[in-house]
DNA sequence: ACTTGACCTTCCAGTAGGTGGAAGCCTTAT
DNA sequence: ATAAGGCTTCCACCTACTGGAAGGTCAAGT
C-alpha cells in the first residue's frame, strides 16, 4: 500500500503519516522509486493511532498503549491507569472551560451590545485578576 | 517600575511579560541600565490581558479586546461579539471534551484493570475508527 | 513519444503561547 | 570585596501537526 490508500484506510492525512513515521510508529518498507510501503499491521496501527488521538490521547499516552497493545503479556491495569489518568485530565480542562464558561456567559449577558461604550465585559477585565478577584487600584 | 514589581503585580511571570512586549502589547520605556522602565497604564493592561488569558481569550482576541478598551468611542457590540465568538468556541470544547469522556468512562469501567490481558480499552482503539465507527477488518 | 495530472519524495518553516536555560551585566547588602 | 538576586539578550524547546516549495514517478490519454 502506498501512503495514500493508508490515509484514506486509516483517515490519517498524508502528512501525519510521514510524521508518525518520523516519531517512531510506523516504519514502513520503501519500494525502489522511494515510496513508503504499508503493511496490513501499519495501516491497522495507524488507524489504533487516529482513535486513541481522537480520544484526546498524548502522543506519549499512544506510545505508551502501543505498547502495551503490542505485549500480548500486559495487565489490562496499566491500560486502565493510563486511561484513569487522562479521563482526570479531562475532567479538569472541562472544570475550566465550564467555569471560564459561566463567567463568560454572565458578563456576555449584562452586556447591552449597542453603540455605547459601556461594558461590563471589558469592565471585568479592567478590574479584576486572573483568579477574579477585585483588584485594588485606589492606590 | 521594573518587570519583576509588574510580575508581581499583574501576576504573569516575568518572560511572559517579555514575551508580551514582543508581540507589541506593552512598550515599556527603558533605563540608562538597558531596564525595562513600567508606568501604571502598563502594569494595568498586563493585569487586564492575564485577566483575559485567564478567560481563555486568545492573543489576537487579546490584541482587539485591548484595542477597544482603549478606545472610548468604542460599541460594546464589538465586544460583545467577540465574548459571543468565544463563547461558542467554549461551548464546543465542552462538547468534544464531554464526548470523550462519555466514551473513555464507559471504557474504563467496562476495564477489569488486573493482571490479565484482556482489555476493552485497547478492543476499542484497535477496531473503531476515529469517530467510533466499527472497522471492518474482515478483509 | 509526449504530455497531463495525480501521486509520491524531502526539507524547511510556521502555528499558539509561552517556558527553560546559558552567559553576562547591574544593584544592594554585608 | 563579594555574594545574592534581579535584570538583559538570545536560542532552543514544547505539542502535534500543517503548509509549501522543488522535484521525482506513474498511469492514462492523444
Amino acid at each position: 500500500m502506498n501512503i495514500g490508500d493508508v490515509a484514506t484506510l486509516s483517515g490519517l492525512p498524508a502528512k501525519t503519516i510521514r510524521y508518525y513515521e518520523d516519531i517512531g510508529f510506523v516504519k514502513p518498507l520503501r519500494s525502489q522509486n522511494g515510496y513508503r510501503i504499508f503493511r496490513e499491521s501499519d495501516a491497522h496501527k495507524l488507524a489504533f493511532l487516529g482513535r486513541a488521538r481522537a480520544l484526546g490521547f498524548s502522543i506519549e499516552d499512544c506510545r505508551n498503549l502501543l505498547a502495551l497493545y503490542e505485549d500480548e503479556r500486559r495487565a489490562s491495569a496499566e491500560v486502565k491507569d493510563i486511561a484513569g489518568q487522562h479521563l482526570k485530565r479531562i475532567d479538569r480542562k472541562i472544570a475550566e472551560l465550564v467555569e471560564m464558561r459561566a463567567t463568560l456567559a454572565h458578563l456576555f449577558e449584562a452586556c447591552a451590545g449597542d453603540h455605547r461604550p459601556d461594558c461590563p465585559i471589558l469592565a471585568d477585565l479592567a478590574t479584576k485578576g486572573p483568579d477574579g478577584e477585585v483588584l485594588d487600584r485606589t492606590g
